[in-house]
DNA sequence: GTCTATAGGAAGATAGAC
DNA sequence: GTCTATCTTCCTATAGAC
């Protein structure tokens, strides 16, 4: 924080997305001021509305861009390879997707109830694309364990999710062995 | 709310907390004033000051209540018998007990972060408590598919939870129906 | 036990100078 | 493109009347 002078251009737009979306996934939405932001990025608050009109769609942005990124890389990982090969991929890309970008996953689901009902529903939709495209491998996979394709999908997701919540860089396991283990698990749940 | 005349008494309190933990719930802590409690409650904001200290208390407490509960309420379930059944009992256990009460669930997950150092290390020590009892479980279960039981019991427990994100009453699935599948899911996952 | 009133500050957003 | 200054509203918490 603090610039010394009048500098900057084209760069300052960038830097006040990333300190949104740190502050936010830190302190959460309601909790953070224009003025912190403001402070983190060097400027005053009153410079902040050159990049965006209000607070609010400073944070649908973010989440915007993160369920649109999610949904790219995805396509562009799948190989469409046979079908357990692709829930074994989908469990990998899905966890170390998620732990690269913490804070965007954090904030996407905490700060749902702070968006309008129209960019809530903007987001809602491409998650449940995202959703949709776990179940259609879990069903191609067609296990013996796979009851309600829906509650399944719910259930793995939740649990891959969840490795952000207690995941740290450097503890006891690596991500190697975090990945191998859930991909084992995955496995066991859909029954193949 | 609103409240006619001069009522009330021993009542006030449990009233504030209720309503605290319904609009923390909806809209977060940080964005729920204390005058928006009181409107909810039927009195002017001073007088929330009879029943908390601060803001900051009133959100404690509802967690604390919220994981002693938790804790309590299982030891009085579990029936300590053999380790699948008991495991079982654990997964019906913890989604019916979420369910009921998905406002305190989503506040002791979502508002952590509001909590001075020392409110969230208790905090934090009843949730290791209490993964600790479903880790206890699958030890002694001692499945082929349990690899590392710290991981494995969060992954259980993240998969449990994310019932509440998505289970709405009247739905598709009824509560047994979930309970039921989220029990075969655990089982195969530990490898049992 | 609840009220009114208020202290003292911080919030989002805008206007106009440079 | 950023600054300073400001409008207007809202906030937590307290004081003292009833």
């Amino acid at each position: 924080m603090a610039r010394t002078s009048g500098s900057s251009s084209q760069k300052t737009g960038p830097l006040v997305r990333a300190a949104a979306l740190r502050l936010f996934a830190q302190h959460g939405f309601a909790a953070v001021s224009m003025r912190q932001i403001a402070a983190e990025v060097g400027v005053q608050a009153g410079a902040l509305y050159r990049y965006t009109p209000d607070k609010q769609s400073l944070l649908f942005e973010l989440m915007q861009f993160h369920m649109e990124e999610l949904l790219a890389t995805w396509e562009e990982v799948d190989a469409g390879a046979a079908p357990l090969a692709r829930l074994d991929s989908f469990v990998r890309f899905h966890i170390l997707h998620h732990l690269d970008r913490a804070d965007a996953v954090f904030i996407s689901y905490m700060e749902l109830r702070n968006l309008t009902p129209e960019n809530f529903a903007q987001i809602e939709a491409m998650r449940a694309e995202y959703e949709q495209v776990l179940e259609n491998i879990l069903v191609a996979c067609g296990g013996e364990g796979l009851g309600d394709p829906k509650l399944t999908t719910l259930a793995v997701l939740a649990m891959l999710t969840g490795v952000n919540t207690w995941y740290r860089e450097g503890g006891r396991l690596d991500r190697e062995t975090v990945v191998q283990s859930y991909v084992a698990m995955v496995r066991r749940v859909v029954g193949v």
